[in-house]
DNA sequence: GTCTATACGACGATAGAC
DNA sequence: GTCTATCGTCGTATAGAC
């Protein structure tokens, strides 16, 4: 074969792998992992039944890889915001807002992080993930409330103990926010940074 | 049968369906409703595969018992806390404090009641069970915080978004909880309630 | 009241034609 | 590269013995 079809059988690979992984989100997302089934998947993409093993080895192996995406784009979102420039509140702040304007189709990810956390039907592999990326995640928060404290702006608490509740509060709202899809003023993100601002610290 | 047989049966049937119950409860929760096979939880029950229709007439039967169970009595906590004596924020916080010295057994029923709300294997009557409490939960809340608002203990801010950010605030907690389970001093009572309380209103 | 055996359908994965 | 047909297994629910 020429270099010519090579690469359009490429294309035509990578975009195939790329319906069947928006719609494995989709499905496993609404569904979780033991009540999706093949069928499902592959209906959402609109391919047909065995197509879908020429590009996964199998139902386990396309749930880690979404899984990987789920975690490792959680990650570098909060890493990417965290590293930037600006005061340790002006970056929590801006974290808050980028994490709330993100587009609907991030539930189904959030959601597939869920239950990697949460169900024992999951993947192995995928909870090792998550636990790989959950302290990494962890670690990069705790260090942002420390360096706010030296600087007075945020209150003097434990650091972990304020990352755990800002990604506790992150979670819990997100979650509000996907059961009830509706909600336009929904969450007041200065309420949110209320919670670890330091009183005296005036805020813009 | 003598009456005295009659009651001795129906011991034992009360004892076997809570029996079932329960292990559905810890298996639903660690595994999903679809992921729960009717063979996990009589082994979790150690019964014999049959036995459970004698009890429930299908695994969709069980699912919504439980999942009734899990909404009414989260319901219960919330409205005895806020139908109780006390000032606003006294209610305020003795229900957040009851919440989270509920026994490690609750978690399971979370985990169903989180479920219910986010997967779409689950039966229709479950989730049309978690509507009907969780607006008339949300009412209660909303009530709460309209009042302490009255009185200046808490600050101004649209009543129902504050119930939607208490309770949020509460499922991403006891999610974090139930994902370290070795956490001791998380979370710290006091910064929950501080984001909902006016700053020159003082604590006790 | 409790158990084992079984009917019947569904699902993950593979084979092989085009 | 894509499809249909099929294998083997597993799971819900029922039947019937004890």
């Amino acid at each position: 074969m020429s270099p010519r079809v090579d690469e359009q059988n490429q294309q035509i690979r990578d975009r195939r792998k790329q319906q069947l992984l928006a719609a494995g989100a989709k499905v496993f997302g609404e569904r979780g992992y033991a009540g999706t089934k093949i069928s499902d998947i592959v209906g959402e993409a609109e391919l047909s039944h065995g197509l879908i093993y020429h590009y996964f080895s199998s139902k386990e192996d396309i749930y880690i890889e979404l899984a990987k995406t789920a975690f490792m784009t959680s990650y570098e979102t909060i890493r990417r915001a965290v590293q930037s420039s600006g005061s340790p509140y002006e970056r929590l702040k801006a974290m808050t807002e980028g994490i709330f304007a993100t587009p609907r189709e991030s539930g189904h990810f959030f959601l597939i992080a869920l239950q990697t956390n949460t169900s024992k039907t999951v993947p192995e592999e995928a909870l090792a993930i998550s636990r790989e990326y959950s302290a990494k995640t962890l670690d990069l928060l705790k260090d942002l409330f420390q360096e706010g404290q030296k600087l007075g702006e945020f209150i003097q608490e434990d650091p972990m103990g304020q990352a755990l509740m800002y990604s506790s509060l992150l979670n819990g709202v997100v979650f509000t926010r996907l059961t009830y899809p509706s909600l336009e003023r929904f969450p007041q993100i200065g309420q949110i940074l209320r919670m670890f601002t330091d009183t005296r610290f005036v805020k813009e």
